[in-house]
DNA sequence: TCTTATCGGTACGCTACCGTTTCGATGGAG
DNA sequence: CTCCATCGAAACGGTAGCGTACCGATAAGA
């Protein structure tokens, strides 16, 4: 994905071109942003980025491939906060998460994502794994939790961390409603269960009553 | 939305439209389905209706009109079932929606929508709208287990569907992992708190400790 | 300084979709 | 049966994107 700023030795040259390739790519993100899916065109990224067509198809073949590489350079990882108490280091991610679905453009960069996820395998396999690594610092805080013993050692932590992220996505993407200080507050007291009261189940529930556990 | 089957009694005749109206939101849907929010064009219908351009637009003025039209006629309630367990019914709905979100041709539909409601405020609309009667069941079911004693009266029941819902999208959309059927019985257990056993906190959690409450 | 790969700009023919219009066919209501 | 609103088909000029090819300009490496 990245390239040498100095030719590494061999027999390729390959010095000069990236200068327009970020440009080309920060072009794609807002043409994305804007115009959504259907609007991102090479000729709209290359009007956007101020580049020639020509140069578009030099660096890739299709506006797919464009897609794959701008949407990459997206990630930016979330630093893992280390407070000693779990539900504080899982408080400071989803606050971060929610400022970045509320006050950035990335989730319509998403949403547009989402779409073309569902028909291009390889936008898939690249949406699954920026999925992955953006769970990371969450999975990695429950793990410090658990280490400590604030966590049970049963708990499933990939189940845990669904549970605490997709509230969000689906406040901010399916219900349109806006994501409120409280949500990080009573999805983190659902999910990791605070010692004392709090509402809940208060009689025993019947039929296919569940089976804690599981596998993945 | 609906026109009477038969001319109500007034002076308007408008008999025999709606044939062609309903192939034409069929197709509408299909091609949505194969081809992404991209793919839907007047002339992509028309041709997947075998309708002419003409009477599309006799019907609606821009592709925008007919997309909340077509995904307006999606909407399909569940059944609520009733079978005196709030844990039962609610899995029973879960496991409807999860076959929905696995074996239909809905999800992809609702990706592209998802993508197009980030940039038309009808389609978010009508987005919302839609997402609002899908939680219906669900919402009842939890209040008949409230008003059963099995739920406590202070649980916030449309957090409740929030977190009980979500986890199936994120899993369908954003992680682009499978839908287990553990995973009904798993978020069942964490967010209707079952009585006994099963994973989750062990220890006191500090630092900005939730407050449990929720307002919506 | 000289070379050379990459750059932006422009133009090409091609295809697809737009939104409208005109036409003859058709089928339901009176 | 007759009427007539609606239908499908076809064609229109216009716009936009595609992917390719060529150009002179330019900036980095030798």
């Amino acid at each position: 994905m990245e390239e040498p700023p100095v030719p590494a030795e061999a027999g390729t040259p390959i010095p000069r071109g990236i200068g327009a390739r970020r440009r080309v790519l920060r072009a794609a993100l807002q043409v994305l942003d804007e115009h959504g899916l259907a609007g991102f065109t090479m000729e709209a990224v290359a009007r956007s980025a101020g580049a020639s067509k020509a140069t578009l198809y030099r660096h890739w073949p299709t506006s797919g491939a464009l897609l794959i590489d701008a949407m990459d350079a997206t990630f930016q990882p979330f630093p893992v906060p280390d407070t000693g108490h779990v539900a504080t280091d899982v408080a400071e991610l989803l606050a971060a998460f929610a400022d970045l679905l509320e006050r950035t453009p990335f989730p319509r960069l998403l949403a547009a994502f989402i779409d073309a996820a569902e028909r291009d395998p390889a936008l898939r396999t690249l949406h699954a794994d920026l999925t992955r690594r953006r769970r990371e610092p969450l999975l990695v805080a429950l793990a410090r939790g658990r280490d400590r013993g604030q966590l049970s050692v049963r708990l499933d932590l990939d189940l845990t961390v669904d549970l605490l992220a997709a509230p969000f996505f689906y406040r901010r993407f399916v219900a349109h409603r806006p994501i409120t200080p409280d949500l990080i507050n009573d999805v983190i007291a659902e999910v990791l269960r605070p010692p004392g009261s709090g509402g809940g189940a208060a009689a025993p529930v019947g039929g296919t009553a569940p089976r804690h556990q599981s596998v993945s």
